[in-house]
DNA sequence: CCGTTAAGTTGATAATGTCCACTAAATCAG
DNA sequence: CTGATTTAGTGGACATTATCAACTTAACGG
């Protein structure tokens, strides 16, 4: 097996985990969250209060892009942003209380569906798992 | 860590392919073949002759979305495709002579980035990681 | 045969990605 | 201090990809 094998194969990854929320978690659209969305989200449920950029570094997207998505989730309610006391640049962004409850919904169903994808590995296994992509990211 | 964390590390790995490949291969896009271009050759390498149906399922695709990038490929002439011989409605999907060479190009690009991305970890979890991913996918 | 299913195709539309130019705030050099 | 240079974020324009539904044709099963 090549090491173009491996990008295959998390590229295929990503796409069960795609359809598996699409059809198992539709309440996580309620919102009208997409997958970029969701994981801005859950991002920030992670980081707590960061600045834009970098929230844009840890998703690993384009800073306007980021503009836009940060825009859309405040127009929705789902995070707020203010401008940094110490740095006039920056923006810091946060969850509010709506979406730290959306947040919450999208990551039970995230859990329900990567554990059903995780399901021919063992518990330890899965540890293993997430500790060798923590180490390479 | 939760199983939400390993969406979140599989995403980010995805980016970072991406991200290295743009910067360390514009020869990968000298016909230019997209992310999903790549991805579709890189498959119909491994797999050969297969149907667009199969494929449709191996990148975890749509299929609608499959006959316009194989069209785009088949333009460029890096693929072609027949009916089958058994079965009217089906069609086989094929890499040409100059379809290998860019294959074996990109092949070789992603190799190493995906190289320089697994850095941090020996190359005996390398397999673990590879072996582990291709259970559950 | 005739109804049904499966494989592909097409169209329309939404969502993301990419690149470049631009503003405003901070930093740095002299 | 002042002017040049970086840095954070925004906006526009455009390409790529995703999604969903309607449709055509071929196979299959009674």
């Amino acid at each position: 097996m090549h090491d173009t094998d491996l990008a295959l194969l998390i590229d295929r990854f990503m796409r069960t985990i795609h359809f598996g929320l699409q059809e198992r978690a539709p309440g996580f659209d309620r919102e009208a969250v997409g997958p970029g969305g969701g994981i801005v989200l859950m991002t920030l449920c992670d980081a707590g209060r960061i600045s834009l950029n970098e929230l844009t570094k840890r998703v690993a997207r384009d800073k306007s892009q980021m503009t836009r998505m940060i825009r859309s989730l405040e127009t929705k309610g789902l995070v707020d942003r203010e401008v940094s006391p110490d740095d006039g640049r920056v923006t810091l962004v946060f969850l509010t209380a709506k979406g730290e409850g959306v947040v919450r919904e999208l990551m039970r169903a995230v859990a329900e569906v990567v554990g059903e994808i995780l399901e021919p590995i063992s518990a330890e296994e899965r540890l293993t798992l997430q500790n060798l992509l923590s180490r390479v990211v």
